[in-house]
DNA sequence: GTCTATACCGCGATAGAC
DNA sequence: GTCTATCGCGGTATAGAC
């Protein structure tokens, strides 16, 4: 195509996108202005209704994005018909991909409050559905008499709850490096399973 | 004392932090006005000025109120030499104690980016101080040779996920009774710390 | 495509009547 | 102790110039 590229217009959206993200896993979504945004970006904030129709698709989009991507790949990885290297595998994958986005995993769980309507809903069901993955590696490894599980449900949210955790401590560049990390999380992952 | 009971004076403070707490776990602090938390109470948002010198005290006073009690419950606990007695002792208190202040504990791991300068700082010393009761268990179980723990600081923050979890899905008169739930995540954190 | 200017609203907080 | 009225500010979003 003849589209001119550097336009400011190809950028400017993307900036935006990325000072929105920044500042709503900073200060949260209520307490974050359009003209802060803005303000971030170096434009004013009338220029913001150029790339979005108000605030709440702001919100949207990135939790959207965020799940899609985190939903696509998980999907991509190998097939694992081991029910422990499929924990394993789900146990790396949770920790580094979701320490890779910090802001991003922040807004998907501390702003789900904030999507209106139909918004909430759809978020709320990809969340489930990745959800879903786990309990299924849970199910398979229980039904092989792989792992010793009290009940799979809460199972699952425990493990989900055991990484996701990892977000609230882990910062590059500390006494631990991201590896380490995995590999100290899955040895309590599989004892917690009766593995 | 010759004090009139029943004077409004005496119940309205009350309200108003319960009406507070109620709408703050519901749509974060930023999102709620001090007219709807005077709307709820059924007074004008002036009068909320009587009971509190601003919107931030609300908030601050609820979440220190909270920890102290957290802390003050846990503290009047019997003594547990054993490290495994102890450290389900810590997980019975801590899913029984949280269950039963949903809104509370909500606000307490939400919040806390809401609280200006000191008040921040003290609210997360509080929430330092029950981690550390928590890794001192941890701590003692190790060194009996009780645990086997690749890291002690990790399985402190993995521990403390994992019951805090409790808390997004549990509801009273759901599946499961609540001991039963208890009973659930103490086999799989007795089993994550090796024991 | 971005600016300035602005409409319109609701915010936290205060003053003074009752 | 609570009310009404109000101040000053900043919110989202839009209109129209450039």
């Amino acid at each position: 195509m003849a589209r001119k590229k550097n336009s400011s217009a190809e950028v400017t959206g993307p900036r935006i996108r990325a000072a929105a993200q920044r500042l709503f896993a900073r200060h949260g979504y209520a307490a974050v202005s359009m003209r802060q945004i803005a303000a971030e970006v170096g434009v004013q904030a009338g220029a913001l209704y150029m790339y979005t129709p108000d605030k709440q698709s702001l919100l949207y989009d990135m939790m959207h994005d965020h799940m899609a991507d985190l939903l696509q790949s998980h999907a991509a990885l190998p097939d694992c018909p081991d029910p422990l290297a499929a924990l394993e595998q789900f146990t790396r994958f949770h920790i580094r991909f979701h320490s890779a986005r910090s802001d991003a995993v922040f807004i998907a769980y501390m702003e789900l409050r904030n999507l209106e309507g139909e918004n909430f809903t759809r978020i709320e069901a990809m969340r489930r559905n990745y959800e879903a993955r786990l309990q299924d590696v849970l199910q398979r490894g229980h039904g092989a008499g792989v792992f010793r599980l009290p009940d799979i449900k809460l199972a699952t949210y425990a493990v989900i709850a055991m990484l996701t955790g990892v977000n609230t401590w882990y910062r590059e560049g500390g006494r631990l490096s991201l590896s380490r990390v995995e590999d100290i999380y899955w040895d309590m992952v599989r004892k917690s399973v009766g593995a």
